[in-house]
DNA sequence: CGGGAATGTAC
DNA sequence: TGTACATTCCC
């Protein structure tokens, strides 16, 4: 009567009983109309399979089985209260006969699992004729003492392994197909495991049920536990058989969770309430009375039943000789599975931060993109851990519900950190938390707290303190090995021009002035200083008349012009005049040094004056609005010839920009190397953590680039400094899809690849899949000693290669995976000169969006050297030119089909020979021939099934042949 | 397979 | 009409 399969393919220890195959098929499928369920189930074609084949079913009163510890426990929690109640009432009340009270108003529950098998129940609601003696089964250890209260079996469900914690509930309409099947907690892609109980504590041939319950009561869910068989999805519960030589395991595989729409929950429920009803009692038909209760709970189960959330029912039957199935071990239930679409119940998951940094103030603006939450029912939690991992700090950041951006975004304010006054940045955790179940995102986003200082003091002490130090040094006291010139310079002669000067003599090299300058520059620093005023006076606007004194021009200075720009064009003036007047003066070192401090004190008394920019002369004159060089350069020369370094050196504005920085935003590239050689530092950070580099990146000037890091062997460039946003110079170039700067900067310093960001933890190469950008990627590649980028895991744990798995990339994929395969260090640049022009050509054929890494050749004419290659690296260009050829032509149907018919004529050399078999040969492929019948077979051979190596082979022979390159 | 988006529905 | 959530559809 029961039909059997195995669920494993005839390999496994069970055996699955499909022992309703109606009733389920039908089950919650929406032909299962409102209507249909009208009927009185006695009578609807189901339920009658359902009597034929259990007609003989019997429920022996299993006298006296005191719940087992799993079983007490699980009604302990879920239910207690009730299970005593209702046992005792039906013990009191004695005269339920046929009716089973099932408004109990105490519970839901009153069709529990727990009650439906005990003694009472039986007794008093099956008086068929095989349940009248409920003789003790022989298997089953009869110990009562209170019926009804104590019940225990000895035989015990045991689940050795749950099932996953969170899966999609597909709807009944995305079933077609195959979707993933609910596995064991403990799966992997290999092996998997699958949900899995074991009976213990008994002997003989039993039966182990799995059916979908709901997770606050224990009553069946309206979602739909389905196996696929033979087209059809078959629906809970499933029944496998066991036994001893089995090891009575019960592994139930290829489970899906169906989704039960709204309007079906009703219907859905009472079915399966009714279903089980029936058979609880021994199948008969339900009572008027019966089904009107059922269908009130039924009612009321429905209206509030979780949908996202369901858990497994196990239990065990003995089949009689009579073929009636007797309980023989307390149903277990398996831990919760969760919906893992639905908001509620889905994973959280933190996608990116708008910044990773924030002042230890708090009430920094933080945007959250995340992944479906609820507005009602998340928040963000900011913490820090020690080392043994405790908690100590936590916060939560602030919002409201309206700050939840359609389930997608969260926009917050930080939290203050605990301790306002650290010195250092501190590095904290941030982590989405969904009260309702506690469930919390994974892996915690790194946060960084900015010490008040770097924001408030960078100003202050970059700025004022400089100024401020050397104002404070009046009493001509050296006190800094700067301000105390050994000898003073002897060449501060009108006529001495500036390029015979020596700037960074610290380094012990001479950089000559000269050798800075642009061209075009170069004469003006021959003009003596008169005309330069007069030259720079137009643009900077009238000066005051110059009648002031040194004494008393601070004072007019800084004093109540209106315009800023007058206020410095006043300053200009001033420290040009006593530059001019102390290079005629030169041999008094006294004089010297009093003059360069006076120069001093305006520098720092105009920055100061620059109330909301802090900005100082320097960086005045690098970003005037109309670029003025002979100005800019008359200020370097004032400041090497005093000797000014260290104010050139860390001097930033409000901002933290100091000289280099504005240069690389207003793309004044002349300056660069100026500036580094006045000791600017090249290092500096900016409020936002950026060096000059980041922002020349960001503003993709490339002119600024070069000038930095062709900036000398003396300059130190750090290239591993992260901005605030956590990316170095390169990342920003990768993000920024700029081949040309990601190379300069590779060029320049190849470590800097291994560099990982702090935002997701990825790396240059990682960041080069992510944008898809074949050409990046290889460039990257091609640098020396990649291993470690190519294990370098990212955050979420993944190599670069398997982060270009995660999606659609292929072409990053395949490129990576060969690089992987075999260790060899592809060279980069790839496409050799002279195939360029074929590449163009073929390429521009291909639709263009389906080839996003089709080369830029802009790139290519920008870089000759790249493609000067030796003759052996020529070859491997070849091979992966001839590879990347044969996979488009593999790729393209058009090309693909033309080529089959090529290769299905004769070959030239020989008329009884098809080419494609002259192919072969040729690839070295002559002992496969006779897989295939046609040059087809060959191909999808080469395109699914080959090696990389004969892969290659075929490639090359098939440029050999001339037959690469196919045009539509 | 999973991810994502379009479409539908109820407030 | 707009929003959130449900359902279906699609790659």
């Amino acid at each position: 009567m029961n039909q059997y399969f195995d669920l494993d393919q005839g390999k496994n220890v069970v055996a699955y009983v499909n022992n309703n195959d109606c009733s389920s098929t039908s089950g919650y499928s929406s032909a299962n109309s409102p209507t249909s369920m009208t009927h009185s189930p006695a009578h609807s074609p189901e339920t009658m399979v359902l009597q034929n084949e259990f007609a003989n079913l019997n429920l022996p009163a299993i006298s006296s089985n005191s719940p087992s510890p799993q079983h007490q426990l699980q009604h302990h929690m879920q239910n207690s209260p009730y299970h005593t109640t209702q046992a005792s009432q039906l013990l009191t009340n004695g005269n339920l006969g046929m009716d089973i009270d099932v408004s109990n108003p105490n519970n839901n529950s009153n069709l529990t699992f727990g009650n439906m098998y005990m003694p009472v129940d039986h007794f008093y609601a099956t008086p068929s004729p095989q349940s009248v003696g409920f003789p003790t089964t022989t298997n089953v250890v009869d110990n009562v003492t209170n019926m009804g209260i104590k019940n225990e079996y000895t035989a015990v469900l045991h689940i050795a392994e749950q099932p996953v914690e969170k899966f999609r509930f597909r709807y009944k309409s995305e079933m077609h197909g195959t979707h993933g099947s609910l596995n064991g907690i403990n799966s992997k892609r290999t092996p998997k495991t699958f949900p899995e109980v074991i009976l213990r504590n008994y002997k003989g041939p039993a039966v182990i049920r799995c059916s979908l319950f709901q997770t606050n009561l224990d009553s069946p869910h309206s979602h739909q536990l389905v196996v696929r068989k033979d087209e059809h999805d078959v629906c809970d519960p499933h029944d496998l058989h066991v036994s001893q030589d089995r090891g009575y395991v019960a592994q139930f595989i290829n489970m899906g969770i169906i989704h039960t729409a709204k309007k079906y929950i009703f219907d859905e429920l009472l079915k399966k309430k009714k279903d089980r009803l029936v058979f609880q009692l021994g199948r008969r038909e339900l009572s008027t009375k019966q089904i009107q209760e059922l269908h009130q709970e039924t009612e009321r189960e429905a209206k509030d039943m979780n949908l996202n959330q369901v858990r497994l029912c196990f239990e065990a039957f003995k089949i009689e000789e009579n073929n009636t199935w007797t309980p023989i071990a307390a149903p277990v239930f398996s831990n919760a599975i969760n919906n893992r679409k639905s908001a509620q119940t889905g994973e959280l998951r933190i996608v990116r931060l708008s910044k990773p940094t924030g002042s230890v103030m708090g009430n920094d603006e933080l945007i959250l993109l995340v992944e479906k939450v609820s507005k009602k029912n998340i928040k963000v939690r900011f913490f820090e851990e020690n080392e043994d991992g405790e908690t100590v700090w936590e916060q939560y950041a602030k919002f409201r519900e309206s700050d939840v951006h359609h389930q997608y975004a969260i926009v917050c304010q930080t939290p203050a950190y605990s301790d306002k006054d650290v010195e250092k940045e501190v590095a904290v955790s941030i982590e989405l938390i969904r009260p309702s179940d506690d469930e919390r995102s994974f892996p915690p986003l790194p946060f960084r707290y900015k010490p008040r200082d770097a924001i408030v003091s960078r100003k202050r002490r970059r700025t004022c303190s400089s100024f401020n130090s050397s104002s404070s040094s009046g009493g001509g006291s050296g006190h800094n090995s700067f301000e105390l010139p050994k000898t003073v310079p002897q060449q501060g002669l009108p006529s001495v021009s500036f390029h015979d000067q020596t700037i960074s003599q610290e380094f012990g090299r001479e950089i000559h002035v000269d050798d800075l300058l642009p061209e075009s520059c170069r004469n003006i620093l021959k003009v003596n200083t008169s005309e330069l005023e007069k030259l720079c006076v137009p643009m900077l606007g009238m000066l005051e008349n110059d009648g002031h004194s040194q004494a008393d021009s601070s004072a007019a200075l800084a004093g109540t012009s209106s315009s800023g720009q007058n206020r410095t064009s006043n300053y200009l003036s001033e420290i040009f005049k006593i530059f001019d007047a102390t290079r005629r003066t030169s041999d008094d070192e006294q004089l010297f040094k009093a003059t360069r401090k006076r120069v001093k004190d305006l520098f720092t008394e105009h920055a100061l004056n620059n109330t909301e920019s802090n900005d100082t002369l320097l960086h005045e004159v690098i970003s005037q609005r109309k670029d003025n060089l002979k100005l800019a350069f008359k200020m370097f020369q004032v400041m090497n010839y005093f000797k000014l370094h260290e104010l050139a050196n860390n001097v930033s504005n409000a901002e933290g920009d100091n000289g280099l920085h504005v240069a690389c935003q207003q793309n004044r590239p002349h300056y660069i190397r100026p500036l580094l050689a006045l000791d600017c530092s090249p290092n500096q950070q900016n409020h936002i953590g950026n060096t000059a580099l980041h922002v020349a990146v960001k503003e993709e000037h490339l002119n600024c680039i070069e000038s930095f890091l062709n900036g000398g062997q003396n300059i130190k460039l750090d290239l591993t400094l992260k901005n605030d946003d956590g990316l170095t110079p390169l990342h920003m170039a990768i993000t920024q899809n700029r081949y040309d700067v990601a190379k300069k900067l590779i060029d320049h310093d190849r470590s800097s690849i291994n560099v990982t960001n702090t935002k997701d933890g990825n790396n240059a190469l990682h960041m080069a899949v992510l944008e898809q950008n074949l050409e990046l990627l290889m460039l990257i590649l091609d640098a020396q000693d990649v291993t470690d980028v190519l294990v370098a895991k990212n955050a979420a744990g993944l190599t670069p290669l398997e982060l270009s798995r995660g999606r659609d990339n292929d072409k990053c994929r395949r490129v990576l995976e060969q690089v992987y395969a075999d260790k060899l260090n592809l060279p980069m640049t790839w496409i050799p000169v002279n195939v360029k022009e074929e590449m163009e050509s073929s390429s521009a054929e291909d639709d263009e969006e389906s080839n996003p890494e089709a080369p830029t050749m802009e790139i290519k004419t920008e870089e000759p050297e790249m493609v000067v290659k030796t003759e052996e690296t020529a070859m491997e260009l070849d091979e992966i030119y001839a590879n990347r050829q044969l996979e488009k032509l593999l790729n393209n149907k058009t090309r693909f089909d033309k080529l089959v018919t090529l290769l299905n004529e004769p070959s030239s050399r020989n008329a009884k020979l098809p080419k494609w078999k002259e192919l072969a040969e040729k690839s070295s492929m002559n002992q496969l021939i006779f897989l295939w019948s046609n040059s087809e077979g060959m191909l999808n051979y080469i395109h699914y099934k080959s090696s990389k190596a004969e892969y290659k082979s075929f490639a090359l022979t098939l440029q050999a042949m001339g037959l690469l390159t196919i045009h539509d």
